[in-house]
DNA sequence: AATTATTTTTAGATAAGTCTAAAAATGTAT
DNA sequence: ATACATTTTTAGACTTATCTAAAAATAATT
């Protein structure tokens, strides 16, 4: 149906779009996707001669309900594949993403309808993204940043803002993960740092760690 | 590594290999990839400067060493999907060519390992075919074909010949799978075809299907 | 508002893979 | 062995996706 660059185009905008108030410029596009602003010009003509994207010169573009739609359905096949790598075969949630970049373009509808049977229907990612459905809708979860959780207060993790594999790493070694109970023992005004507790273990986090895992506090 | 394109190629040139004595000439591999004997030189070329063929004008090509560990490790990856598609996904074996033909070209060692073992490291394919270990050694099992065996003597059936759609549709039409017990019950010498006993049925098979079937007779 | 800076687009080039049509080499038959 | 047929290669063109460098449009600054 699409090539890989169109898709891989595609959810890009996409991911962007929920940035951006209005059009996604091209050179935003082009960072995210290590590519020159030239490239991408020609890449969302060609979008937008497939009613892909809403395109006027020095505009930016924004998706339309097919591109919407595509984007979303590139995206289900990630997370359903990063799932299977991490449940299945027993990879860790930082080593799965290239590997799910791939997979994602694999083309038939009813493989990707008999994985996520065999996945038991999932509705969130390794990292604690949402899974949309067939029809190209968002599971939603309230979930909150630990960085705004109270002294005192606790709540289980439920996903990353970052997803960088030196992040998550990080997040390992500290003995967090998914499902994992996390309270808020201290919070020093100065750095905004803070000292949880995370099974028996009370450790110290900084700003930056805080403000990039979310919990579901119930 | 190399190219989607390339790898069709070098797995191409991998099964003719198998049939020709000498280099595999081009028009062969024009008919196996639905392609034109011009486009196919200019492969050989590529694939020639690679050192993964050896390549003589007029001559027709063979594979190196390095060309045979590359068909090998292809051939593997998409018979190890295979497997995952029926056994994991319940997908029935004349489903998966084309999902395969895909997946076989998903580029990382781990995860080819990590599925081998997921799915307890098969030797044989749903259609019976061998799959070559990670050195690109292929296991090899004494099969005989059904047209081959004598009345009143029977085997188990451990591959097809011929893996077209058509051809395994006609098997799971009339019963005939991977591990049923096969007993032939008459041979017609006018036209070689066969009446067998499969399950509790008896059915007639022309010559055609007779010599497509692989059974193990022991 | 005019100038400078930044962003975006165009124009032209390149590489991979494919094709058609014509030329060259090889194979076959009288 | 000469003529015909087939196979293979070459030459040139096309498509997709990318790039650099230059031009055009928009944004920012004095």
């Amino acid at each position: 149906m699409f090539s890989d660059s169109e898709e891989n185009y595609l959810k890009a905008i996409f991911h962007l779009e929920r940035f951006s108030r209005d059009g996604v410029s091209t050179n935003a596009i082009a960072e995210q996707m290590h590519t020159k602003a030239s490239s991408v010009t020609d890449m969302i003509k060609k979008l937008s001669d497939k009613k892909l994207v809403n395109y006027v010169k020095y505009q930016g573009v924004t998706l339309t309900n097919e591109g919407k739609k595509t984007a979303a359905k590139i995206i289900r096949k990630h997370r359903l594949w990063e799932v299977f790598l991490v449940e299945k075969l027993d990879f860790s949630w930082d080593e799965v993403h290239e590997i799910a970049e791939q997979l994602e373009h694999i083309e038939s509808d009813v493989l990707i309808e008999k994985l996520d049977k065999h996945l038991d229907f999932p509705k969130f990612d390794p990292h604690g993204d949402p899974i949309p459905s067939k029809d190209g809708t968002f599971p939603e979860r309230d979930k909150v940043l630990l960085s705004e959780i109270k002294v005192g207060e606790s709540g289980v993790c439920v996903g990353v803002k970052d997803t960088s594999s030196s992040f998550l790493k990080f997040l390992d070694k500290n003995g967090v993960a998914l499902g994992k109970k996390i309270k808020v023992l201290e919070h020093e005004e100065f750095d905004d740092s803070m000292r949880i507790q995370i099974g028996n273990e009370s450790i110290t986090i900084s700003h930056m760690i805080a403000s990039n895992l979310y919990l579901k506090t119930n």
